[in-house]
RNA sequence: GCCGAUGUAGCUCAAUGGUAGAGCAGCUGAUUCGUAAUCAGCAGGUUAGCGGUUCAAGUCCGCUCAUCGGCUCCA
């Protein structure tokens, strides 16, 4: 046997005989896997070769990709052995954890998890050895005939000539690129979470599989943690929050069509305000056009050809009309009233847009997916060779919206030409080049999206991340080349020639009511104080004899625009504290015998805080700083 | 749209196939209170809707609707 030099991450070199296998050769308690010469094997892959091995335990990043992998298969191989007929699919790890498609008679039921996970326990007590084997298609082909997996098989078909792995524990073999663990005996920390419905290929004109999701960790606390996170995250759900707080329902009556309560109003609203001052400092008009235009404009578009299945049609005097899905028809329509000129561009249309788009009835959740909502919509018209600076003057809108609302983390993609697509592939080319460049020259980082682009042009999608770590799609940036020439707009340039302008639509926050979600979501319901519709309640130590002071004190503060509720009920004052503080007030503010003497307020905050007796007019002051500055945290310490 | 689960008072939840109940909220009265629930009384329901099985259905069966979790689609 020739020997090989094995290079470890410390510098240190070993020398072992060929063939010598990976876990042999590093000596390292609780190895997962390693990584040979960066990429990733099993550890006991015998080693072939002068290399660099690195290996994977428990704190190495990759560790918990190979454990939810071999999870997977755990969780197949108990399903195997408690049901019969059972047909596999796929099982991947996924962000969170893993899955696993499977095709049974039987339909599955959380129930099910308790035996399932019991199994589960089972093999990995029996430390079952999981051990990869290499074989070529027609030996494939002969494992998956013998286990009748016809998905597989499919699967199968579309792979060239290259070495196929299998892996084996016990008498459960699947195929798999893997790495594996060595041994079913380290999976412990693992919980089925969920079964749903998945199309086979996620084609939904093929076989409805059953999926079972779970999650493993490699620590219990570290299950525990993630656990506790879903139970936060369920908590700070928008519609039980909205239901707490008062602020939107949700009606049978109406499915995908939300109600704004009297305090949700007010949020909105506030949101409202300030994305229209944003807009009105950066050169914005405003506009709004009508829901309703008749079908000869959308055949115009050609949102009749690309998306009329997600429109709703009305009869006028027997004429039809669409009700509109998007905003840009009108705001085409409203550029042709006028002949325009290069001085005037960017031209920017600003408008908060109600479109309406039928959803499929599965998909409606709140005011995350609905059939109605409202865009913070506009549409620039710039000369092409502005083009690009059009787009990084959007993009810097974006960044500034997000800030403002308290939004420091976010993520851009840019989405390229899809299979549904109008304009010719030069102009979509030319288009992405310029979405990209812009955000490159911005310093932001992005990836790509092949064939996500809207019909009319490809698109920049922005992504927010939240308190729970949670991305959301909010804002889009699309150039388009079409629409201008659907619609045949012109404006006079600089040489006196009519030239074609060049669209870019964008939304920043996208729908006002998704993002209304984000923002509850993100903060649970306890808005900074600028953006709370409940900000101050006065209460009263007693209403007979303080309750006019209270009033006074009230009145000073709605004087100072600062939405405020005297609680003057014949309640106890815990109560109304306790009330206070579950609606999310910012402040409470006690008022009794000493502070109606002294003409101050006890201040508390929602969190608890008593922050003792301070002036009325220093508590205005601070308030209103507060809200001026958009503060996440409250300035009354 | 597809797969699965769920649907009881305004809210949160009980109720072996055998008279639908509690807490909170609401109303009435008492209480005027110093930092997260004062006390008492009253009222509140075609158990999502429609149909079926049964002597008897919140409970079992079927259909419809809605919601939730996924899949497909997407702001």
């Amino acid at each position: 046997m020739p020997e090989i030099a094995i290079r470890l991450p410390d510098g240190s070199e070993v020398r072992c005989p060929a063939g010598t296998p990976a876990d042999e050769a590093v000596k390292t308690e609780g190895l997962m896997a390693v990584l040979v010469d960066g990429r990733l094997r099993d550890a006991y892959t015998p080693l072939t070769a002068d290399c660099a091995v690195e290996p994977v335990t428990a704190d190495h990043p990759a560790a918990l990709e190979v454990l939810r992998h071999s999870a997977a298969h755990l969780m197949a191989q108990a399903v195997a052995r408690l049901y019969k007929n059972v047909e596999f699919a796929i099982g991947p790890t996924i962000e969170d954890g893993f899955y696993y498609d499977f095709a049974l008679e039987h339909k599955f039921t959380p129930e099910d998890f308790v035996k399932i996970e019991a199994e589960m326990q089972r093999i990995v007590k029996e430390n079952l050895p999981i051990r990869r084997k290499v074989t070529d298609k027609a030996g494939a082909r002969a494992i998956m005939e013998g286990q009748g997996a016809k998905y597989k098989l499919e699967l199968l078909e579309e792979v060239g000539d290259e070495p196929l792995s299998f892996y084996t524990q016990g008498e459960f073999t699947d195929w798999c690129r893997g790495p594996h663990l060595p041994s079913t005996k380290s999976i412990r920390h693992f919980k089925l979470m969920k079964v749903a419905g998945a199309y086979w290929r996620g084609d939904e004109k093929r076989d409805m599989l059953q999926r079972i999701y779970g999650t493993a960790f490699l620590t219990a606390d570290a299950l525990k943690d993630h656990l506790r996170f879903l139970e936060e995250a369920a908590k700070r759900d928008h519609k039980k929050v909205g239901q707490q707080l008062k602020l939107w329902s949700f009606h049978e009556e109406g499915p995908g069509f939300p109600f704004f309560l009297p305090h949700g109003m007010v949020l909105y609203d506030t949101v409202v305000d300030h994305v229209k001052r944003m807009h009105f400092d950066r050169g914005y008009q405003q506009v709004k056009g009508p829901i309703i235009l008749n079908e000869d404009l959308w055949h115009r578009s050609g949102h009749w050809d690309h998306f009329h299945e997600n429109m709703y049609f009305t009869a006028i005097d027997e004429k039809m009309n669409a009700v509109k899905p998007m905003n840009c028809p009108g705001h085409l329509l409203i550029y042709k009233e006028d002949l325009h000129s290069y001085r005037e561009m960017p031209l920017r249309f600003f408008e908060l847009g109600l479109v309406h788009r039928h959803e499929k009835s599965g998909v409606l959740n709140g005011l995350l997916r609905v059939r109605a909502f409202t865009q913070d919509d506009a549409h620039l018209f710039c000369e092409l060779d502005h083009v690009k600076e059009g787009i990084k003057e959007v993009n810097q809108l974006v960044f500034d919206m997000y800030r403002d609302f308290g939004f420091t983390e976010f993520k851009a993609a840019v989405a390229t030409r899809p299979e549904k697509a109008m304009g010719s592939p030069e102009l979509w080319a030319k288009a992405e080049a310029a979405l990209a460049e812009a955000l490159t020259e911005q310093g932001m980082a992005f990836k790509i999206k092949p064939g996500e682009g809207a019909f009319y042009g490809p698109k920049i999608e922005f992504n927010i991340k939240d308190s729970l770590k949670r991305d959301w799609q909010c804002g889009t940036v699309q150039v388009d080349f079409s629409m201008p020439e659907r619609f045949d707009i012109e404006y006079m340039a600089a040489d006196g020639q009519m030239k074609r302008p060049v669209m870019i639509h964008r939304a920043i926050l996208g729908s006002m009511e998704r993002f209304l979600a984000i923002l509850t979501e993100n903060c649970g319901g306890a808005f900074p104080l600028w953006l709370n519709p409940r900000q101050v309640a006065v209460v009263p130590v007693s209403e007979e004899k303080f309750g006019a002071y209270a009033r006074t004190v009230g009145g000073r503060l709605k004087a100072a625009g600062l939405r405020t509720v005297v609680d003057t009920r014949d309640e106890s004052l815990g109560k109304k504290i306790r009330e206070a503080t579950q609606l999310k007030t910012n402040y409470i503010l006690v008022v009794g015998a000493k502070e109606q003497e002294a003409g101050t307020v006890a201040v508390r905050r929602r969190d608890g805080a008593d922050l003792g007796a301070r002036p009325l007019d220093a508590v205005v002051e601070t308030l209103l700083r507060e809200r001026e500055t958009r503060s996440v945290n409250p300035l009354m310490e």
